[in-house]
This record gives C-alpha cells, structure tokens and sequence, in this order.
DNA sequence: TTTGACTCCGTACTATGGTACGGAGTATAT
DNA sequence: ATATACTCCGTACCATAGTACGGAGTCAAA
C-alpha cells in the first residue's frame, strides 16, 4: 500500500507549515491532489517536492524561479543545458549582490574609522558627517 | 527669503516621487509641514533629509533604522558612539549577508561544474541532482 | 456516539518600500 | 475668467513569502 499524506502529515513530514503547503498549492509549486472526498491526499513524493522547493530558495531562487525549474522538469525536450543557463544567471546575480554589498562595507567600514573620539557629541560625529555628504569624509 | 517647496518642487529636488515624501511622512521620517494654507511648505533643509535617507538605504540601513538615526540626532545627549554602534552593526548584518550569498554562490557553481554534457536531457541533469540531494554530488 | 483533532475555504494580516487612483479643492498662468 | 497643473486625503494596490483566523464540515479513537 502506497503511503499517503494528509496535509497536517506532509507540512509535519517536510518541515513546513500547513498554511504554506497550501499557499504552495496557490502559487501552482504543487498541484492540489483531488480526491472523491473533498480532503487532501498528497503521494509521499510531495515532500520531497516542498524540500525541492525549500532547497531552491536555500540557493537563492525566488518561488517563481523554483516554479519555472518545476515546469522545466517537466518539459520532454528540456535539456540541462536549461538548468545549467539558470544555474549561471543566479551565480552572477549572487555576485552582484555580493558586490554590493562589498560596497555598503566598504563604505562604512571607511566611517567607523575616522570616529575616534567616541565621546564627543553625536553633532560633531564624523560617521554622520560622511553620511550626509557623499564625497570623501575624514580625508 | 528662505526658499520654500511644496511637496511637488520637493520631490523633484531630491530626486523622489511625490507619494514618497507622503510615504516617508506617514511613517514619521520627515514632519508634515502644516501651515495654514491645508498645503505643505518645505524648507530647503527637507530635500537635504530625504537624500540622507536615500543614502542611508544606499548603505543597507531600513527606513526604521534610519529612522532611528534621525531621531538620535534630535536628542541632547547623544554621543558619537551611539552611531557608531549602529555602523559596527550594520557592517557584521552585511559581512552575514555576504557570508550567505558566498555560500549560495560555492553550491551553485559546484552544481555549474559538473555538468559537462549540456544536451543530455533535463531529468538525467547532474545540476537538478544536486539540487535534490542535498549531500555531495558529482563526487 | 461523542469528543477532539484535523481539514476545508476564503480572506485578512504581517513586514518592506513604495506606487497608483480618484474626487475634491486650490494655485497659477494666460 | 478659465484652463491646466498642482495638491489634498484616504485607500487600494504591487511584489515577496508566508501566517493567522473563523466558521463549517469530517475523521478517528475511546
């Protein structure tokens, strides 16, 4: 006998809440199983699509991205070059990401610097200083 | 005579939309302006707030955060230190964020690399295995 | 059989940072 | 004086990723 989920045992099975599992359904990341009694009755492997799902946005891919990649796995003709292209675009946009991020760093590492004396009032404070203008401060 | 700006001349100045300024005003970053009119009335100094807010986003801070800071300037007793407690732990939040997306981006590119034959077909794509098994694959 | 746990559904709400809309009133220029 | 632009306000809406709620129905165990 094949074993089968309600959703209470799905969400519990794969670490979700039930809420999201049925928000999922909503979004089309998994499909709602109809049966003749108006209850859910979800395949084991639906669990094993929520943690597909969850491991994408571990990744960085938005539900929508998760949702193409689905699809994709659907699709006869889809090659893994396809997964491979989606793979590579989310790589640069991490790096992107990162870069930026890099930047604000940068940037605020530069004002913790030129704040020496602590003590003096917040008025005087070179870091707001720099904050308000946005060339070169303490230079 | 002190220039003045209604909301429109404001916006322009400071590079937002009109619905910002109303935005930010709703959520207390800058102060209606009430005059007798029922129109607002700006102060030159409010466009120079609204780009500091702009630069406080520019380097990761939230509007409650930045909130916050504005606040701080208004009061007596603060001192230099308190921004710079703020900087210090915006700098870790983004080293964090930074850490995160490195890790995303070490997955992702372990995954890009072992798929060498792009033509095979999707479901037998070493990326998606990856993707599914979380332990290590192409091992 | 009855009780408690579970499920159904739609809808509203959370946070974040805005944008858009519509009807009314006003300001300014020609 | 009138047309056009601007402003007022509340409210609704966008995306993102869920969470919460409430009334009704159902399932399972004692």
């Amino acid at each position: 006998m094949k074993e089968k989920f309600t959703i209470g045992k799905l969400a519990h099975e794969a670490g979700v809440n039930v809420e999201t599992v049925r928000f999922y359904e909503r979004k089309g990341l998994i499909q709602q199983p109809v049966n003749g009694t108006g209850f859910r009755t979800y395949p084991k492997s639906a669990a094993q699509r929520i943690r597909f799902i969850k491991r994408g946005q571990e990744l960085g891919f938005s539900l929508k991205e998760i949702k193409d990649i689905l699809a994709l796995q659907l699709r006869d003709k889809a090659k893994c070059s396809d997964m491979l292209l989606k793979t590579e675009a989310k790589i640069s946009e991490i790096e992107k990401k990162i870069k930026d991020l890099e930047r604000m760093k940068d940037s605020l590492s530069q004002f913790a610097q030129c704040c020496e004396d602590k003590d003096i009032p917040l008025s005087e404070c070179p870091v707001l200083e720099c904050f308000i203008e946005l060339g070169g401060c303490c230079s």
